[in-house]
Order: C-alpha cells, then structure tokens, then sequence
DNA sequence: GAGTTTGAAACT
DNA sequence: CAGTTTCAAACTC
C-alpha cells in the first residue's frame, strides 16, 4: 500500500477507495487473494499456463473441494446460465465470464482491500505477488481495475491509453506473472465489459468509433480490446513461447525476453495488445469461438472495428521487422489457419494453452496426457476416454500428481526453459546458438532429427543442448553440437546426404533463413506458434510454450490461451514442500532496464540431465552461490533465478 | 479418418 | 539404471 506505484495510481483517481461490503453472493476477497495453482512444482519459464485456471479463482479457498461446485451453483444463480450437460460445464465461457463478472464486482467492491498489501514496493521488489500464479492477476489486475472503475466511475469515456501507458510505464513486469498479471487486469477488464456488453457496448463501441478516428491503433476502443483480450484468454493461455515475444518494436524487443522481466512500454501494451488479438483473433476468435457465441457477438464488432487500424500496424511493423521474412512453417501452419492441419494446436507447445488431448488408455492421469501434464483439466473438446482428469476426480488428481512429482517434482514444470542467450553450464556449446531457450531436459530423439514435434525441444521451440541425447540433431533452433545455425549449410554437406536428410534440410534452410532474417530484429527463439515478427509478448511469459508455445505458450509453455479449463486446485501439502523449489528463470536483456532483483532461488542450475547424456533425477536443491552465477551478467544479459511464491497465503493480506 | 511413426513416460 | 513397454501426439497416407 505505501508503494510508490500505489501512490501514484492514487494520485491519479480522484475517486477514493471504498471499503468492500461483503457479498455473501460474490466471491470473497479471500477467495481471490489465495491464487490456487496445480502447479506446485516450479515453473520454470513462465505462468502463463495459469491463465487457463482463471476458473479457479475462488478454489484457492480452504476447502478444496468445492470449489468447482460452489462456482457452478454460483453461476446457476446468475442470468443467462446456459444448458451445461458434463462436470466440465464451468469450462464454458458463460461461467468463465460470470465468474469474472464476480470477480469484477468483487474487485469493484474491494477496492482498498488486500490486494494492495501483497503489492509491496514495486522499484525495490519484482513485481511479483506473492500469493501465487494466478495471484499475480488478482494483486495487478486489482489496482489496475481500480484505475479503470475509478475513471469508470468519472468519465464517460475513459482514457485508458494514459491509464495503461501511465500503468505500464510504472509497473515493471519483472516476472511472467507480473506479465500474466497485467494481461489479467486487461481480462478483468473484458469482464467488465462483458458485464456492460448486453447493455450498451454497442452504445460504447460506437462512442469509439467517433472518437478513435484520429488516434488510429492506438485509440483502439478499450472495450474492443477488452474483448479480444478475452479471446486471447481463451485462445492464447501461453503468451510465452520460444519466440512469441518478437516484434519490430525495438524497445520491447530489448525489454522483453520471454518470461522476463519486462518494461512495458505503453505503447508496446497497444501494440501488443493489438497484434495479440489481431492474430489470434484472426485465428481464433472467429474460428474457435463457437463456444462462446454471446462472446463472439461482440467481438465480430470490435475485431472489425480494430481490424483496419491493426491489419495497418500489422504491416509496417512487417515492414520495419524485415521485407519479406519467411514465416516459419510452424507458425504458419498456425496463422495462417491452415485448414489441412487435422489438429492444429493453435495453443499447442509447453506453454500449451488449450490442451485438448485424445487419451484413451492412461486416463488422463499421467504425463502422457497433454492436459495432465499442463497441469489442467480435461475440458470438453478433449477426446479422451475414460478421463478422471476432471474436477469430480479431483482427488484421484491430485494423488496421482502428488505421485508422480514425488517421481519427479519438476514433472509438471515448463519443460522448456526460458533464459539469456547462454545457458548455465559452462561450456554448453549450445548457447552460442540464438535459441534463448533450453528444454529442461533435453530430448532423445533417435530418428527425427530433432526436425519434428516429436522433438520436444523442437517441439518447445528451442535448439537442443547438451542436455540432449538426441543422434543426428538437425534442430533448426539450435543444434545439440551447438553448430550455429550459419554453420547448418556446411554441416549439411558433411552430413549424410541422404533423400531424407535432403528433405529435411530443405525444411532447415527455409528455418535457417528466417532465422538470419529475424536474428537482427529479433534475437530471441522463434516460435512456431506466433509469429514473433508480429507479436511481442506483451508481458509474459510462457508456454508455455509455445510453440508451440509453450512458453508461451510457455513452456511452458504458455502463453496464451486463456483457456476455460479449470485450473486445478493447489495441492497445498505438496506445494507448501516445494516452496523453496520454486523458480523461474528470467532473462534479463540490460540491467538498466530493470533494477536488480532480488535472487532467492536456492536452485543454482535447471539441468536435469547428467553431463554423460543420461538422464537424471531433476535437480535437487543446492545450496549454493546459485544466485550469483545465474545472476551474473552474461553478455549483457542477466540470467535470473527468481523465486516466485509457490503458493500463496490463505489468508488476506492486508 | 485410419494407420504409422516417434519419443516421452512408465514400468520392470 | 538400463532395457522394455505403454502411451498418445505427430505425422503420413
């Protein structure tokens, strides 16, 4: 509360908070204040995964249980309920937006209230809440909901480009949860929107247009962004995937690695904001909406509205990035919506967004199950079989992930993590490739070259390493041996010359000239999700993966997709046992534009893989001199082992 | 859409 | 911990 970040947005409003009355309909301020997070095991390279359990807001609460029951009696009592046949019934848009219509009213409500607490001194601390993952969202999305609801309140209409210019330009998002946290408050404010859609977005949408005419992009009306950030919370859940977070815009690019810490400039917010929702909006709003038709509704007239201005952005950010750059085939084959694809993940990568997996024998409680492992539940478009992956099997989840991470406690981590150009261990030739990225354990892949999704780092779009076993590596991100991707033509003619390395190559060469295309304006992992020429992650981090995002989508694979899965509840036993464990990485592109942050992760090195090759138990806790090795500067960038809360107080803070 | 290939995960 | 099996995604036809 005595941030300076606070005392500025309250210089800002003239509206004073209001003390909340509790509402025994709405969600409690404690519900919100304890983000729940399935993963209870480190994330590595970002949070963006926990978009998708936006549902599970009011689930961190103390009992664990009804959670999922509580919301679905909450939403029976709400207008509109839908027809809901399954127990996945609160994956549905409808109850995703009725609870955020609570959670609106509640933040509306509560507007002095905890969230402030947790947010403490933004110049001296990451801004990164400590309730948790999703917490992040709550803490950010608070103030700057109470920024919006302020102006709200006063104007007819709002200047929200100052307000998030004034927020971005003081919030540092030095974490993929402040990141995530930041695009929360864009969604709080879609659910505002949605609130007053029925009513009168079309009364503010064409308020917008007439006053947008001469602001171009920027005077994009917030209620349309709003809205296509809803989209993107339900399509985009990994914002961070190997390489997402490119654009043109030079100061974002510098601030903004993946899972990084991120200076965001206002103008980056629009932009980002923009291209997000353009492209996936492209793609996914008019294609994978048809679950939220009431949704759609609204955002036809507000992606129109946007369109002309963004398709116009769109195209001189790819002129400035490079004439002609090759889209890479992946991203292709995801935004260009190809329609041959049988499957295409729009989400797909670690950072896995909309996980929708087809598991038939292992029930969608192990690691084989896309949505298991992502840590989320099985949701309708899933075609699994027999699936207990859902919140009435809560408990058989949550023991059998007890299980398995006591297997391995970073089994449910990002698999791709996110850092600087160089990756730990020394020596690793691997980090002199442009990948700034490594898969946490590396790959094994014996025959597809690493040129192929059943490669995981290619997969997670990411060169391999040292840490692969991989034969024959030809990851077009990053070789094992860590040729640089120059050196791919040379080592191509030395290498078998086979059809099928031809072929392959062929795929490689168009991969390697993006990359030298891109590698100038964008230093980061391409994405074969986003198109990083494109879209900069605005503030995130992962995929998530995203290639596949991953990271995005990342990585963890992330980004992105704010799925209406339901994040599962907090395993607390198992999360509070792995406080200490937890971390990300953070890459940090230039101290100067980010303070130092403080580096508490215990845990000096993410290798899970023995040097000989063979894969080991994943890392332990050291106690060692982690924090100045990763923390070292390292080509002027700073590798950072952040310690994020694993798992946030049950009880408010004030 | 069915069948095959692939490599991670799980098991022994 | 190496080898094998199981599994589901990725891929091909």
């Amino acid at each position: 509360m005595d941030s300076p970040v606070f005392n500025y947005i309250n210089s800002l409003s003239p509206i004073r908070p209001v003390r909340s009355i509790p509402n025994p309909n709405q969600f409690s301020s404690l519900n919100f204040t304890s983000p729940p997070s399935v993963f209870t095991s480190p994330h590595l390279t970002s949070s963006h995964k926990e978009s998708r359990f936006f549902k599970t807001h009011n689930s961190s609460s103390s009992d664990p249980t009804n959670s999922v029951e509580s919301q679905e009696d909450e939403s029976t009592s709400h207008e509109e309920v839908p027809a809901e046949g399954e127990d996945t019934k609160g994956l549905n848009i409808d109850d995703c937006m009725r609870e955020e219509a609570s959670v609106e009213t509640n933040l509306d409500d509560s507007v002095a209230s905890p969230c402030g607490g947790n947010t403490t001194d933004l110049s001296l601390v990451p801004y990164a809440p400590t309730r948790g993952e999703d917490g992040s969202c709550e803490d950010n999305g608070m103030e700057l909901q109470k920024m919006h609801d302020n102006v709200q309140g006063k104007t007819e209409t709002p200047d929200w480009e100052s307000l998030i210019a004034d927020a971005s330009e003081l919030l540092i998002f030095d974490s993929p949860d402040a990141s995530e946290a930041f695009r929360c408050f864009m969604m709080q404010r879609a659910s505002n929107s949605e609130a007053r859609f029925r009513n009168g977005v079309e009364k503010q949408t064409m308020q917008h247009d007439s006053n947008k005419e001469p602001e171009s992009a920027n005077a994009i009306p917030y209620e349309a962004v709003s809205l296509l950030h809803r989209g993107i919370r339900r399509r985009c859940l990994d914002f961070e995937m190997p390489g997402n977070k490119q654009t043109s815009s030079e100061n974002n690019t510098a601030a903004c690695e993946s899972s990084s810490r991120c200076v965001v400039p206002s103008i980056g917010l629009h932009l980002n904001a923009i291209l997000m929702s353009s492209k996936d909006c492209k793609t996914n709003v008019t294609q994978d909406y048809s679950c939220s038709a009431n949704i759609q509704v609204g955002l036809q007239r507000s992606i129109s509205t946007l369109q002309d201005s963004l398709d116009q952005t769109e195209n001189e950010i790819r002129e400035d990035a490079d004439q002609d750059v090759p889209v890479e085939p992946a991203l292709q084959e995801l935004n260009l919506s190809s329609p041959k694809k049988k499957r295409v993940k729009l989400d797909s990568g670690e950072g896995e967004s909309c996980k929708r997996c087809n598991c038939k024998k292992s029930k969608c409680l192990k690691l084989y199950c896309e949505c298991f492992a992502a840590g989320v539940y099985c949701i309708e478009p899933c075609s699994c079989i027999d699936c207990f992956n859902k919140p009435i099997h809560e408990d058989v989840v949550l023991a059998t992930r007890k299980q398995i991470e006591s297997r391995n406690p970073l089994a449910f981590a990002p698999k791709v993590i996110r850092n600087s150009d160089s990756v730990q261990e020394t020596g690793d030739d691997a980090s002199k490739t442009p990948a700034s990225a490594r898969h946490k354990r590396g790959c094994n892949c014996k025959k597809s070259n690493c040129l192929k999704k059943y490669c995981e780092c290619y997969q997670g779009g990411v060169g391999c390493s040292i840490n692969c076993r991989c034969e024959g590596c030809k990851n077009a991100f990053g070789r094992k041996d860590g040729s640089s991707i120059d050196m791919e033509a040379e080592q191509e003619e030395e290498n078998e010359t086979s059809e099928k390395s031809r072929t392959a190559k062929s795929q490689q060469n168009t991969e390697v000239l993006m990359r030298k295309d891109m590698s100038s304006a964008l230093p980061t992992t391409p994405t074969p999700i986003y198109r990083p020429e494109l879209v900069q992650l605005p503030f995130s981090s992962s995929k998530n993966r995203m290639p596949p995002p991953q990271s995005l989508l990342g990585g963890g694979s992330s980004s992105g997709i704010f799925n209406s899965q339901y994040l599962r509840k907090p395993d607390i036993s198992l999360s509070q046992s792995r406080i200490e464990k937890s971390f990300e990485t953070v890459a940090v592109d230039g101290a100067e534009q980010m303070p130092e942050i403080l580096i508490h992760s215990p845990i000096p090195n993410i290798k899970s893989v023995s040097p000989n090759g063979k894969r080991v138990s994943p890392p332990h806790m050291e106690s060692s001199s982690s924090g100045s090795i990763l923390g070292r500067r390292n080509g002027g960038r700073k590798l950072i082992l952040q310690s994020i809360p694993s798992f946030p107080s049950l009880t408010p803070q004030h």
